[in-house]
DNA sequence: CTGAAAGCGCTTACAG
DNA sequence: CTGAAAGCGCTTACAG
């Protein structure tokens, strides 16, 4: 009998040392229950004493699962995919899953295609996605068709029928603003979030619900359109400080925009925060490089992605039973005051 | 005859349309030659009418390829990480191969055993090794003994038989020096990086270098340790600062550790550059934050793990071809200079 | 230039 | 509680 394998170690090698059938063997690996305990340990020491590692390509092709679970992701903040990469790696490793990284353009009509043939070809067991992906309704979709399951991390709005994991960025905002009036500050400028991304525009009516709930007038001069990159938070606070109406205070949609907006302040000589408060959202690294050091909202990324990896996992466990499993599971935010915030410059 | 298939596309389905045996429909998928142009064409149709793809593990368990390329990384900084991933990610998807990320504690003893499981439950075809991982010889005999082909990224010393992406960290250190000195400097101060990295040790050995060549004397109250982190940079440059003999311009062999010296200049009301240059090195947007922007070295991470991944992937397709393919490639670096570097303050 | 058969290393679906 | 057989969807090794 002619055989292909290069002396690499399989199941067999494992149920001939262990005196047992290879279905014994992979009972013990998938914690199967009706195996004698006796019997358990002696395929355990057989695995042990061989280095025994099942193949996921074995596994996946003959079985159900693959132990594959992709991240798609396009564009984000180094710091913001850092930090899910990290909370999403730990679960999976945990759980004995791999994590598949994908690049998703999310503009592009292609995606939809590629999604699908990403699918077809690794038999993800499931699939994280992360902002701007989340807002992505094709790719959404074709999860749907292909029966993939999957979670959403800050999805733009909050449906039923889709898991995900979030955060109450209205609210966070609106406790941001409150922070900036409860110093003195009426004159508030806003630099909006990137128009594609859904978080940004529910952190603008965060903004407004505490301007209305304070009695303080809507002035559309104060609010420029930002793209959450440092250049354009420098851009649209130099606008702002430098138009007919100036703020006493700036509140970015984020961070590295707050950064942005502090450089700006900096160029033009106005001292941070003696004539101008500024403030960012998201907690990332920034905000401790910038000087001073930025109040923010601090968003608990690593967590929110281990809590994503949590519910898929437990979806890919469940498997096609029904009804599906979704759920959701909201975080909370902090307010975090730093330097970079204090009362207006008295007249 | 009862089959388990779920209504998947399978190469039958494709072979049956096309009116060929499916070792001809393997042909083309693998671009193999002697398929006459016709029958090519007829194959391609039904691939693309069919919405076709072939499973990643069916052809992993019967084939030589997995088409899975880890990228092996621990606690870098989350710039150089993203980096380093776009630029992988890209070329792999490009050959059609498949990014597995893995986190890979360096310090651990159980590291070895944990890659050594990787591979053979995964078959990866090649890995990438991202510093500090880089510096790690226990994984790198694992990948050596087990055969499979690996790239070193910026390992801390070139060495025969290593496939490696570097830049010249030595001679960019010395250019930055050189910079500092042609502007009058020669109270310069060192912040040195992680003591586990080898990158860290080189840097230190261009500032040496430099001093050497100007004929200026080593002061070793100049030279403080620091941890590649925003803190550590702080903090050492806070000692150099209140110290006895105080620089009058601090080289920290990262970007984030100069940012912290900037951190501390403000506080200690030193302005930048007027009273004290600063610069870093990597130039990640961590540069372009700090007030004033930092004078940096540019490492192209982004082309060098695209490089990296070149590398492996040609490494991959000549198989287990003798002789093994090792090249290394070189990066240039370049010297930036922005607002935080200025001739020392007169006496 | 094309194809029929065996095999990759597991799990599924049964049987006992 | 345990096992023998079939099958997953491809590639390899041949044969023609």
């Amino acid at each position: 009998m002619k055989t292909r394998n290069n002396g690499r170690v399989t199941i067999l090698d494992v149920a001939k040392r262990a005196d047992v059938a290879i279905k014994t063997v992979s009972r013990v690996l998938n914690n199967e229950a009706n195996v004698k305990e006796n019997t358990r340990a002696r395929v355990l020491r057989a695995i042990k004493e061989l280095n025994y590692a099942p193949s996921l390509a074995a596994r996946g092709l003959a079985g159900t699962k693959s132990f594959l679970v992709g991240l798609l992701y396009d564009n984000p903040s180094p710091y913001y995919m850092n930090s899910v990469q990290v909370g999403a790696l730990q679960r999976c490793r945990d759980a004995g899953f791999h994590l598949l990284v994908e690049f998703c353009d999310a503009d592009t009509k292609g995606s939809a295609q590629r999604v699908h043939s990403l699918i077809t070809q690794t038999r993800l067991d499931g699939v994280l996605l992360t902002p701007p992906v989340s807002d992505n309704t094709t790719v959404r979709n074709v999860l749907n068709r292909d029966g993939i399951a999957h979670v959403v991390i800050s999805p733009p709005t909050l449906e039923h029928g889709v898991s995900s994991v979030h955060m109450d960025d209205r609210r966070a905002a609106f406790d941001m603003v409150e922070h900036l009036i409860s110093l003195g500050h009426s004159k508030i400028g806003f630099i909006k979030g990137h128009p594609q991304h859904g978080a940004a525009k529910v952190r603008l009516n965060g903004y407004t619900d505490a301007l209305r709930a304070h009695g303080i007038e809507y002035n559309p001069a104060l609010v420029v359109q930002g793209l959450f990159s440092f250049e354009s938070g420098y851009q649209s606070a130099q606008q702002l400080l430098t138009g007919s109406s100036r703020p006493t205070a700036i509140f970015a949609a984020n961070d590295d925009m707050a950064a942005g907006a502090i450089a700006a302040a900096h160029e033009l000589g106005i001292s941070v925060p003696d004539k101008l408060s500024v403030c960012g959202f998201d907690d990332t690294p920034v905000a401790t490089i910038t000087w001073p050091a930025l109040t923010t909202i601090r968003q608990p990324i690593v967590e929110m992605a281990a809590g994503a990896a949590d519910l898929l996992l437990a979806q890919i466990r469940a498997g096609s039973k029904e009804p599906k499993t979704i759920s959701s599971h909201s975080f909370r935010h902090d307010l975090i005051v730093r330097g970079s915030t204090a009362q207006p410059a008295r007249r």
